[in-house]
DNA sequence: TGTACATCAGTGAACGCGCGTTCACTGATGTAC
DNA sequence: TGTACATCAGTGAACGCGCGTTCACTGATGTAC
């Protein structure tokens, strides 16, 4: 994690152990003492900084986000119209893989699992990040015009539910793969993995 | 829910309460006063019958998780093997719409997204029911003899992942999609438009 | 048949603990005159 | 240049609260003799 100078060092050590802390145990089950803990600073940093434990979950979403977002709707902007699923997918495991380095990304994939189990958050991100999700959906949507609109719409989530389950949860299916057959996948290994699987059932019959 | 006379009707009020809230709200933010105050019974009956708060979470899975992995393991052993995954898939679907009414389905699919992003319990879990699990993917291999075992591995938790986060979340999204696409699909519904989708990433190029 | 005892489901009240949050305070840095 | 004041990051200790759990107890039912 690089420092990026507008923020005081301690915002910053807060948010790296709280990221860390969340992913590997959730939300509810963290407590503020440990991340400050971990962070090596004030236990009343937190409601110094942040105001409350919520808001600080929601700058550990946003630190990994708005980049992310920012990056991915130039791409969009940029794109031009294709008909084959694929080049989409990749263009968004591409976005994803330069945000951040390999820690850091597996962190923020379980936080994305955690965050879709979490009605709030959940609302909280659709919220800010919502426009960009649904101009890339755009994107899907011109590459398949044969499909109906509903049938689209769950295949989407199909493809988010493959993406958030295996990522989130990819460290642990990663030692599977690697003592069962002998493979060590990481985890843009695993996404590009995805894209032929998910462009497939996108054009599947209905 | 029908009571089964082997348990007492406060154990069973216990769990519906306890299944239906951990559904809405999650483990931790789920209290035992809530659920208690929610069945009609004393707090301290949770910890009578139960022993503690992780057991009765372990028992809620179990009333549902037991009779359908029961179920599933004897219609797997009457299967014959077939070299078209669909039929496999409907075979999983039929054993899931079967075990419980749709109310009662909609929270044990919220749970086993939730148990998904859980350690422990996602441990316990596949040490338990793992047998059957194991079973089911047997078939899976059979019908895609050509595909590379490390492949197949990653395309069954793709799967998997599409199901979980689709179900689990399924509350949220028929609302959009009726509100959106006019569309009201229940949750046999929505595995059944899983099925093709599920079956043409399993048969995809690698 | 009657009595004494054991078992068991369920109860009410309390316990101790860890939690997020608050608050008065410190010490360093910047600014006005 | 010197002094008084304001601002701000950070601190240490405490607060009140809700939590899971415990325990002594009750009342009903079953069993032995």
């Amino acid at each position: 994690m690089k420092s990026c100078q507008c923020v005081s060092p301690t915002v910053e050590k807060i948010l790296d152990a709280a990221e860390q802390l969340f992913a590997e145990h959730g939300f509810s089950e963290t407590s503020l003492r440990s991340i400050t803990n971990k962070a090596g600073v004030n236990l009343a940093a937190v409601n110094y900084h942040f105001g409350s434990k919520k808001v600080l979950i929601q700058a550990v979403f946003s630190r990994f986000l708005d980049p992310l977002t920012s990056n991915l709707s130039q791409a969009l902007a940029a794109f031009q119209t294709t008909d084959d699923p694929e080049i989409i997918l990749h263009l968004l495991v591409d976005q994803i893989v330069a945000v951040r380095d390999a820690q850091g990304l597996a962190n923020c994939m379980k936080l994305m699992g955690l965050a879709a189990g979490h009605g709030h958050l959940k609302h909280y991100l659709q919220e800010i990040y919502g426009g960009v999700f649904q101009a890339y959906r755009q994107l899907l949507i011109k590459a398949c015009p044969d499909l109906p609109m509903a049938d689209l719409f769950w295949r989407v989530y199909f493809m988010l539910g493959s993406a958030v389950f295996t990522l989130s949860g990819a460290s642990a299916l990663q030692a599977i793969a690697a003592s069962d057959y002998g493979v060590n996948d990481g985890l843009e290994d695993i996404m590009r993995k995805m894209v032929p699987f998910m462009a497939a059932g996108l054009r599947a019959h209905t």
